[in-house]
DNA sequence: TCTCATATGAAAAAATATTTCATTTTTCCC
DNA sequence: GGGAAAAATGAAATATTTTTTCATATGAGA
């Protein structure tokens, strides 16, 4: 299967930064995709209830020109499906469902949140992060929950390369530590949803006391994400909601390998000795 | 489309049958197959030096509805054509190497490993693995290092359904508390090479304890994996080692996802009240 | 040369897509 | 909680594109 850039993927993965109407336009052309391109602009949106101009603007939010870009563009993408792969369909866990689905299923999920973060990730903003991460000091990551252990990741990530990093992970801690970050120091915040309590408020504490930020989540210019000096906006499916948000914890930890492996590989010389030494340690686990 | 002949072939071979400004149009598209989709038939036909109404004709006795019809058919057909595109290469990650060819790297690895898992991963394995972590008292997941994160990870999933679940990721917590399994637990032991010395040292501990043992590491049948009541099998590409055994934590992460679901849907009626009270609280990460 | 069938393009009409703008809704920040 | 700012939305205006109409041109056959 395809990864990255097809247009039925982002219908059914990139919603999260999709508005309202978007979810829906979405949501319609998922079930109608193959009679979507004989649609005119005015017929489809009347039959999603929405306006025409809305549809356009949504065209254009996925990277297209306009509607008929899009249109043309979808329909080489339906040509260039393989008719042999039953083009797998993300469903939602259901009782009894048989092992073998769910494995399917699950990986596939976690797969495409993967592939979903490459295609939104933007490149620039990675290399911000890293240019932060390398002038800091001393690094923090914030993350509660699921978002705990990916911080507790990176600490590990980049203590090998003998930064000084920590994981701060309940809110006895966040809270604690917050205020003594300073200056010199990169604060990166962990949160799926970007509106964790805790997490928003050590942010707030971290402008505060001038800390470089970084944060990591769904919403690229929204909440926390608006006012750090990196937002790095990762994604996920939401199908798997009920059974654990476990995609967005796969796409936060392969975000993380990401900044880690360019900023090992941005200081190459210097880190290659901490990695072979920290190499046998690490291949017995 | 008639008879299945592709639009390229009939306006290669049917220019017998196109009147003269036909066969002007039909020679300007085969020179330009590609871009044609991109023009408005106002555009095309000034191109070509004809009017749009010839080349609205000529689609129509094409055997299409209309130039819209035609554009969108022949979009379709040129995404059907082979692209065979060269399959992309991991290569170690490289000083300097520039941050777009990172996060593919990052990202293709991480997502062959879950492929990968996919692909080896044994569904009677699994499903065994439900079996005894379904009818035991207690689960405990032991993981160090990077593994641990791991653990942690199942112990959060499993205690959001109400299960109780321990991760016990470092030597001391590990040596404590293998010799207090007894019969009625199951004893998860998370390790990629099957041969940390405190997971085998545990993993003895909990047989002589008789408590039902899953070991899941890179090995089916070698080291503790082979004593083991089940032995989950996954696999990593190991190219990335050095810059930190990143695919085989998602690996792992993406099978504990695996048994958790599969766990979950088989006791869906119990467990669904738990996610649904749990939902709200994990939403905010 | 005339007639008729067909081909053609200009222009009108229709359909379609895009932009603008006022209104509503949401979010943000005290 | 409440007011300011920002974002989302749909109605309508505009622009573009497609389709149809119609008048004319062309050329073959008598």
């Amino acid at each position: 299967m395809a990864f990255g850039t097809s247009i039925e993927h982002s219908l059914t993965f990139s919603t999260e930064t999709f508005s309202n109407s978007g979810k829906q336009i979405a949501a319609y052309m998922r079930e109608h995709l193959d009679s979507v391109s004989t649609l005119s602009i005015q017929e489809l949106s009347a039959r999603i209830g929405t306006s025409e101009a809305t549809v356009n603007r949504f065209c254009k939010t996925l990277g297209f020109k306009g509607y008929r870009d899009f249109i043309i563009a979808l329909s080489k993408e339906l040509g260039s499906r393989k008719t042999d792969e039953p083009a797998l369909k993300y469903a939602d866990i259901k009782p009894g469902d048989n092992v073998r689905k769910i494995i399917d299923n699950v990986c596939l999920v976690n797969m495409q949140s993967i592939a979903d973060t490459k295609a939104i990730l933007d490149s620039q903003s990675v290399e911000s992060a890293v240019s932060l991460i390398r002038a800091a000091e001393r690094i923090f990551f914030f993350g509660i929950g699921a978002s705990g252990l990916v911080a507790l990741d990176g600490q590990q990530k980049f203590m090998r390369i003998n930064k000084k990093a920590w994981a701060l992970t309940d809110s006895h801690e966040i809270r604690q530590n917050a205020s003594i970050l300073c200056e010199k120091d990169v604060a990166i915040f962990l949160s799926y949803s970007g509106t964790t309590k805790e997490i928003v408020s050590a942010f707030n504490t971290a402008m505060k006391m001038k800390a470089s930020t970084i944060v990591m989540s769904k919403l690229r210019k929204k909440g926390i994400a608006k006012s750090a000096d990196v937002s790095l906006c990762i994604s996920s499916p939401e199908l798997t909601i009920r059974s654990g948000a476990m995609g967005s914890r796969i796409a936060m930890l392969n975000c993380i390998d990401i900044i880690f492996t360019a900023v090992a590989s941005a200081e190459y010389d210097t880190v290659r000795n901490y990695l072979d030494l920290t190499h046998d340690a690490i291949q017995h686990f």
